[in-house]
Parts: structure tokens; sequence; C-alpha cells
DNA sequence: TTGTACGCGTTATCAA
DNA sequence: TTGATAACGCGTACAA
């Protein structure tokens, strides 16, 4: 028998060294209204002496199937959520909302096929999930409604039973296309974050546009694309560059090579400030000066929008506030609601130094 | 009897339906190798029709005693996770370590205790627990070693059986303190962060400078004070203003109490950079020059430091190496190792243009 | 206060 | 090999 070896202790542990049950203990810890002050003073001290830390969280949550956590899909790494200012802000936003609940919040790290592998999905422990920006039908979607967790969706299209936060993404995008046909430009290049989960970079080819499974992606691509046709400028004749993700470097890269093409596009729609910021640099390294050889569009409005070199037109988006209502949405599930209607948040053109009228 | 309410199915509905046993379910999840392909099929078929999402994470967590999560305590609410930029690149180093080993973030809000309650850490499902800059003897350290958890501590006095963390605190701001005493300066004022967890903003009286729970508060004002006095500047003369936290409109807010005393400090040492840029603003909006007026350095030197107006000198901290290397022991412990020795990270001055001799 | 059924799997060990 | 048996993990909650 090696029944010496030192086990940690639990409930039973402490109920027979006390001589109570198991109950009285769990009592003592969750109900201190149901028994007496100096037996449940008797049973703490013996569990402190015993080194009993009390009740185990992981049995307590399957008793009780409470997580007391909230859980967030991410599109890519953990890292994300610490690097990308735009969707620090939503993350902002969501957390302050969350704040106060004593609630976890519980991060799950996307890989390269856009989205938490739905083994992930299903060793998470949270009450609630919220799903930022996954491509449509990514399988972590799938494994979350399996599982029968609640669900909100930030960004992405309608999936029955879920809540969700969208903003109006093509209409920003043609609000930020018409902006620049109004100032008489004609040669325009789109800089885009990934349109497919693959990693790729570079010019994108006509069947890469065919299906693309990121909403905001798709949906901004969109919006650019139907403006400048209405404008009376071609699709097929707009240079189109995917980033494998929203970083700066990224959109230097980019810009660099629409910028290198002939004939030079006047004009640069990006899909996201940080790709804006890196094609402003991309100028600086040419030698181009914006807005005067090249006018630049992004997309969030944020805070550093303002103060960039030049300061950059861009459409804005209620970052903080996405969050938050994704937030409050997560709350009101947890707290057993339907999911209601979708709020779809508005966007607005914001004109700053970055654009100026086509020569 | 009420039996017919549709609960979720288990292994055991499956395994009844299939007619096996539910060991040879769970081995159809989790140990393909241990049962027929074809057996395995019929299984996952009928779970499928079942609308069985997969073995319940608590409970198997409960039964592997494992949860594939890592831990994270802030010293305040989950917001300050996205939003303090030198927190997000500490973070950003250590979720980039964790990234790629399938586990989770799980985030423990701090409250206005300086850090997160003890029953949150006693609810939290992680295997190992990461805590960021917590008060001395922070409730929520002893709930994770009551626990019995492994835990990984940053910027935080040596706790026994813990792996830790550390930077040059009072090195650093001695060297700060330093170079402005070089540069000849001799009123100066301190700004730093919270020094008690108590939410107070304002002057710090000689008591409250006495015990002073937060590490990294504490060593970069005693190596401020230190540094001063050695260059012959008497501590209980120099006013330091406490900001409840690292904000840039709390820098703001005590820079502009501290720059419109008599006399004037003729060179400000703030804790963090931020609180540097929100100096920066208060001189700015009292109509002062930096450095001109009045010489200005911050401390960990973040990414914006180099591109502001002027650009900060600063005493510089790697970051996303404290990060890195956090997340590299807490992988470490998660495999079972011992703590190893606490690492020590250098600081260096990175002179830039906010500080000029004194006039 | 307590007895006890229940929450849901995992993982030896054992048998065919 | 293939699958089954049964002990174990640790609490919660309700009826008595």
């Amino acid at each position: 028998m090696d029944s010496d070896r030192p086990r940690r202790p639990t409930l039973d542990t402490v109920a027979s060294a006390v001589g109570v049950s198991r109950a009285t203990v769990s009592n003592a810890y969750n109900r201190p209204d149901q028994l007496s002050a100096s037996l449940r003073t008797r049973i703490l001290e013996t569990a402190r002496s015993l080194g009993y830390a009390g009740p185990d969280p992981v049995a307590r949550s399957l008793a009780t199937r409470r997580n007391a956590a909230v859980g967030l899909m991410l599109p890519q790494g953990l890292s994300v959520a610490f690097t990308d200012p735009s969707l620090s802000i939503v993350l902002d936003g969501l957390a302050s909302t969350v704040d106060g609940h004593d609630h976890c919040l519980v991060l799950m790290p996307g890989n390269d096929t856009g989205g938490p592998r739905p083994e992930t999905v299903s060793r998470a422990q949270a009450d609630v999930v919220v799903a930022y920006s996954l491509p449509d039908s990514a399988p972590a979607l799938s494994a979350v409604s399996a599982r029968g967790l609640p669900l909100v969706v930030i960004d992405q299209p309608v999936i029955s039973g879920t809540a969700r936060v969208e903003v109006d993404d093509s209409g920003g995008a043609r609000l930020a296309a018409s902006h620049l046909l109004a100032l008489g430009h004609s040669r325009f290049g789109i800089l885009t974050f990934a349109l497919h989960p693959d990693g790729y970079r570079g010019p994108v080819s006509c069947s890469r546009r065919a299906s693309i499974p990121f909403r905001v992606s798709r949906d901004r691509l969109t919006g650019y694309l139907d403006a400048l046709e209405n404008g009376g400028v071609a699709a097929e004749n707009v240079p189109v560059w995917e980033a494998s993700g929203s970083g700066r470097e990224l959109g230097r890269e980019g810009a660099r090579w629409m910028l290198t093409r002939t004939p030079r596009p006047s004009a640069l729609l990006c899909a996201s400030d940080q790709l804006a910021f890196g094609a402003l640099q991309a100028a600086r390294d040419l030698g181009l000066s914006v807005p005067g050889d090249v006018s630049v569009v992004g997309f969030d409005d944020v805070p550093e929008a303002s103060v960039s070199d030049p300061p950059l037109t861009t459409v804005r988006q209620p970052l903080a506030e996405k969050g938050r209502l994704a937030g409050q949405l997560a709350l009101k599930l947890l707290a057993g609601a339907r999911p209601p209607r979708a709020t779809r948040l508005d966007v607005s053109l914001i004109s700053r130094a970055s654009c100026a009228p086509s020569k």
C-alpha cells in the first residue's frame, strides 16, 4: 500500500479531520450562514493547517457548470491582442465592460487557419465566447456552437443564434473611395490585409478575389471597387496588394510595390491605418510627397492617425464602442438572455492632410 | 419522473447508444489507436447525430488535472493589458512565447487592492500563473501558492519557490537622476505612478514614502532620491507627485502641479514614459519649453519615446525580453522544472532631446 | 447538519 | 488486439 504519498487535501480530508461531513465544509466556504460561526472557524483553521487551499476550481466548475470566464477567439496568435492598435482598442472596450464582474478573460490563440483550432475551443473553459473577425465558417465557430456556448461575433456575417456587432465596412470603404474620386483621382491602388488565412502576401489575382472568407476584408475591398466602378474606374485595372496582416511593415512593403508600378497610382486606399502608416513610410522611402505625389486614406482612425506625418485622412469606426457593445452582449448572454438583434455601428470619413486633389 | 427533459449528451449517452463502454468512446476521441477505425467512425458519427460535442472540457480537466492555460494576474482591471503601452509590449513578448503551445491565456483582473481578489485566483483555471507587478504580499500571491500552482513573478521581490524576472529599476532611476545632475540641475520634481494601491493622486507625504508595497515604484523612487542625495540634493526638498496609474492624463495633471510650484523645478523625473508624455503636454499647456525651461526624463523607452515632441530622454528597459523570459519560465514550470535563479535584465539611459543643461 | 445522488471524464488493469 | 470494468478526480445541492 502506498497510501502514504502526500496527496493534495480535499474537502473530504478536511471534513474527516474536523469530524463533519463534506457538505458542511463546502458550506463553510460558500454559505457561511448555513453553519455556526464557531464551527466555521474551526473548519477553516483545520483547512489551513492541512494546507487545503479551498475548493478546487475545476471540480467546482464541474458541479456548478460555470467558469466565471469570458472567452475570446482571436484570428491570429495571442500577441495580436497586444500588438494591433485597433484590436487593442476594441479589447479595451470589451475589457472595461467585463471588468468589475469578476470574470476572467480567456484569450484563445488563432493559428494560420484564421482562428483557434477546434480542439483549442473544446478545451477552453468559458461561459460565453466572443469571436473577433474570424473567417466565415471558421471551424472554431462551429466548435463553439457544438458546445452550446453562447457566442458574440464581432465583424462577422450573420450566424444564427449568436449576438453580433458589426460596422458598415463597405459603406466606409465607399466613403473613402468617393472622397478620392471627388478629388479628381483616377489611378488607384488598394492595400488590404489578409483576404484568405493562408499567410500570402503579394498582388491579388482575380481568382483570389472571388471568395474571400474574411468579411471585413471582403466588404472593404468590395466597397472600394464598387465606388470606383461608379466613378468610372474599371475594377480590373486597379492593382490590389494583399498583406498577410495589418502591420506597418507589411503596409510599407505593399505600398513600395504599388508606388513603383507604371503608371504610379496617385491615390492609395488602405484597409487599415497601420497599413496606411506603412504606406506613408514607403512614400518617404521613395522620395514621394504625401499628398503631393500620392494621396493616402486609411481605415479605423486610431489615435495616431491625427498625429502622423502627414495626419491621415481615414474612415473612423467606433472601435471602443464596438468592444463595449460586444462586452454588454456577452454579459447579457451570460445572464441567460436571447441574442438580440445585431447592432450596426456607423462610420464616417475624417478628412486630414494626407489627401489632395489630383494634379 | 422528469427524466425526459433534454439533458446534454455525455460520454455515457453516446456509449450506450453505440452499445460500447464509456471508456471506448473516450478512446475514440483521445486515443484513436486504441480501437478499430470502423468502431471509431461509428462512435463519432453517433456522437454527431446525438449532438455530442466531445468530452466536456471541465470534466476532462478534473480528470487530467490540466487546463492548457497560462494565467496572468494584473495589478488593475483587464483593460490595462490593452491600454498601457509598456505592459502591452511585455505581454506581447509573453504571448509570442506561449503562442504555438496551444495554451490559452487567462487574464485575471486586478481591483483597487492592487491585484486580483483571492477568490478570483481560487476560481481561475490555469496550470501556471504569471504575476505582473503586484504589490508586495498581495493576497493574490498567497492564493496562488496556497493552490500549489507554479508561479512566475515579473517585477516583484523574491518570493520563495517562484521563478522571477526582474529589471534593475533603482539602477535605472539612478542613471536618470545622475544624468540630470550632470547637466547641472538642482531643482527636481519626481512624478511616479501608484506607490500604494489605494487610488490616491496627489503630493506624497513623508509617511506615504515609508513603506511602499509596489516594488517598481519603490525602487525607482529610491533610486531617484539616492542619486539626488549623492549629488547634494536633500531628498526632503524634492517634491513627489503620485499618480494613481501610468496614464498620460495623470502625468499631465501631476506635472501641472509640479510646474506651477515655486520655485519651479528645472527637471522632472518621471517613473514612466507615459507620465513623461503627460509632462511634456503640461509644459506645453503652461507655455514652457522642453528642454529650454524644464528637462524631462522618462522610464521604459516605449517606441513613441523616439518620436515624441521633443524626443524623450528615458531609461530603456527590455520590455519585450522581460515578457519573453517570463513566458519561457512559465513553459518550463509547466513542464515540471524547478524555478531557476532569477534573471536580472539591464537598463540603459537613452539620451534624446528632452534634457538640456540647467541655465 | 448530513447523507447522497450527480456532474463528466480519464486511465490503469483486466478479460476475451 | 480490442474492448470492458471500475476506481478516481472534487465539489455542489437538495432532501431528510
